[in-house]
RNA sequence: GUCCCUUUCGUCUAGAGGCCUAGGACACCGCCCUUUCACGGCGGUAACAGGGGUUCGAAUCCCCUAAGGGACGCCA
């Protein structure tokens, strides 16, 4: 048995609560039954920050306890793969399908198929491919080719009835056809689409099971087609629930932290959040709260799964995290990890540059560089008031700099400064008044060090929530003024 | 809008037709312990989405309705 879990970076880099707790699952499924645990990395973007993000997924899994297996040599790059150096594979397995006639050329340009889908909403119906590509004769698709002109590969698709499938949690879910687009194999770019690089690399590499994310389920019928055209053994499919956030939602980063890193950096045990994420949808036999990766794969069992979405909460999270300290950790293990987390000569180093000129007395210190230590840190209202600045302003204010530092990819304090700076001209505001509720937002105070070290140090997690927690306390944004602000924000973030 | 999935205390969940007067945990409240706070101990409030069936018997099986979520890209 081989099970795998396929990983996206986001942009940004952080690596998502989500995907632990889909990882965890099939890992536990996979440890359970002696069978391999594969990671896949999905990466079409070349740029070297994504690279950067892989890597910080496959550390923040590795911080959290679960490893995986190198899984079979499927013919391309060692470890995480990129798509585009293996292209031509793909492609022969795509020109495979259409010598079959289950696939076909599309020459229909993303404007054209804009156009197609303002159409069809506008006479109220499902915007969905038409099958134009299909109508082609075999000669002009031959003389289109022989010109060079730029096409996709999609699969074919009926379009009547509708196709059964057993999903391993579920039972069995009926979808009908005519719901189902014809997907784009290869891409206008000649690289595979993720769809067609999944399939393909799941079968080379023998992949039996896959427990994705429920939002992957409405896509499982052309999948188990694929399979079908190829006359390949498709895995066995179970689809878990969502992770939400508290209004129900998709648990997303607006709304909630999901960086695993913000968990690290805010000072929980790797154990405690794996266990947490263990107890989302899924229950020991004997109901146990508290339990480790072992006894979870000790007494594993998938069809414990409940399908409700599970909210995040971070309350209880914060129990179970407590509890892990109290009674798993001996005073030296304590010791150890607190030096691991921030307790250390490392990060001593980093503030100390800072410190020393504003300190006359040792027992300065601490007091100084509290919010440094601290998770979030308490602010109040009354706080940003005594600093005289319009309230209409400063929430507004904290609110765009909250959503450009979400933004941000490379996280030092030039890249911060300039940002700020350029959001500061662009809201027409003088730095002298922008600054001091982002002072009051990181440290808690205007008195302290300079704050673009300050957010460099803490790092990107814990200076995001910080933000994100002051512009909540000024009142955040409405739902009314989202979409003007948003636009607003977008306007300024595009000259920067 | 269309299709699909889901629905037990505020939240995470137990529950596989009778063990259910629906159990546990977080949170909340009260009491005890305690110089304080926390920890710990004890107790309390609180849920089967609604309506129809099937059955001697339904949280559990079926149907309808409702609500929530997801999906509808040359993104992943």
């Amino acid at each position: 048995m081989t099970v795998r879990t396929r990983v996206a970076p986001s942009p940004t880099g952080d690596p998502h609560v989500g995907t632990a707790y889909i990882a965890l699952f099939n890992y536990c499924f996979a440890r359970q039954h002696g069978g391999q645990f594969i990671l896949r990395i999905e990466d079409t973007d070349q740029e070297r920050s994504s690279r950067q993000s892989e890597q910080m997924i496959l550390d923040a899994l590795h911080w959290l306890g679960l490893s995986w297996d190198e899984g079979p040599d499927i013919g391309g790059p060692a470890g995480p793969y990129r798509q585009s150096e293996r292209a031509a594979l793909y492609q022969q397995y795509a020109e495979q399908l259409v010598a079959a006639g289950h696939a076909f050329r599309c020459f229909a340009t993303p404007e054209e198929l804009d156009q197609m889908r303002k159409e069809q909403e506008a006479r109220g119906e499902r915007p969905q491919y038409d099958g134009r590509g299909l109508k082609l004769s075999a000669d002009d698709v031959a003389a289109r080719l022989a010109a060079g002109e730029p096409h996709v590969i999609r699969m074919k698709v009926p379009t009547e009835g509708s196709f059964r499938f057993n999903d391993h949690l579920r039972g069995e879910v009926e979808i009908p056809w005519e719901t189902v687009d014809m997907q784009v194999l290869m891409k206008r770019d000649g690289l595979p689409t993720y769809f067609l690089a999944n399939v393909v690399d799941d079968h080379l590499m023998g992949i039996t099971h896959v427990f994705r994310g429920e939002e992957w389920l409405p896509s499982a019928p052309k999948l188990y087609l694929l399979y079908q055209y190829f006359g390949w053994t498709p895995p066995v499919l179970g689809h878990m629930p969502l992770l939400r956030n508290p209004d129900k939602s998709k648990l997303s980063k607006r709304k909630n932290p999901t960086s695993i890193l913000y968990y690290q950096r805010m000072g929980y045990l790797p154990e405690a959040l794996l266990n947490y994420l263990g107890r989302m949808g899924w229950s020991m036999p004997d109901e146990r709260e508290k339990f480790g990766l072992d006894e979870m794969i000790a007494h594993f069992d998938i069809s414990r799964v409940s399908l409700g979405g599970p909210i995040f909460d971070p309350v209880k999270l914060d129990w179970l995290n407590g509890l892990w300290i109290r009674e798993n950790l001996s005073d030296d293990q304590l010791i150890a990890r607190l030096k691991d987390w921030a307790f250390n000569e490392d990060y001593l180093r980093q503030l100390l540059p800072h410190a020393r000129a504003r300190i006359e007395r040792f027992s300065q210190l601490a007091p100084l560089l509290n919010f440094m230590y601290s998770g979030l840190i308490p602010i109040e209202r009354s706080m940003f008031e005594a600093l005289g600045i319009d309230g209409e302003q400063l929430r507004k204010q904290l609110q765009f700099i909250a959503w450009d530092m979400d933004q941000l990819r490379d996280w030092n304090k030039e890249v911060i400064f300039n940002r700020l700076k350029g959001l500061a001209k662009g809201m027409n505001i003088k730095m002298k008044e922008f600054m001091p509720a982002i002072f009051l937002a990181i440290a808690g105070t205007t008195s302290t060090l300079s704050i673009t070290d300050a957010m460099q140090i803490l790092g990107p997690d814990l200076s995001r929530a910080r933000l994100r927690a002051a512009a909540e306390l000024m009142g955040g944004c409405s739902k009314n003024e989202r979409k003007v602000w948003e636009k607003e924000y977008a306007a300024i973030a595009a000259t920067l």
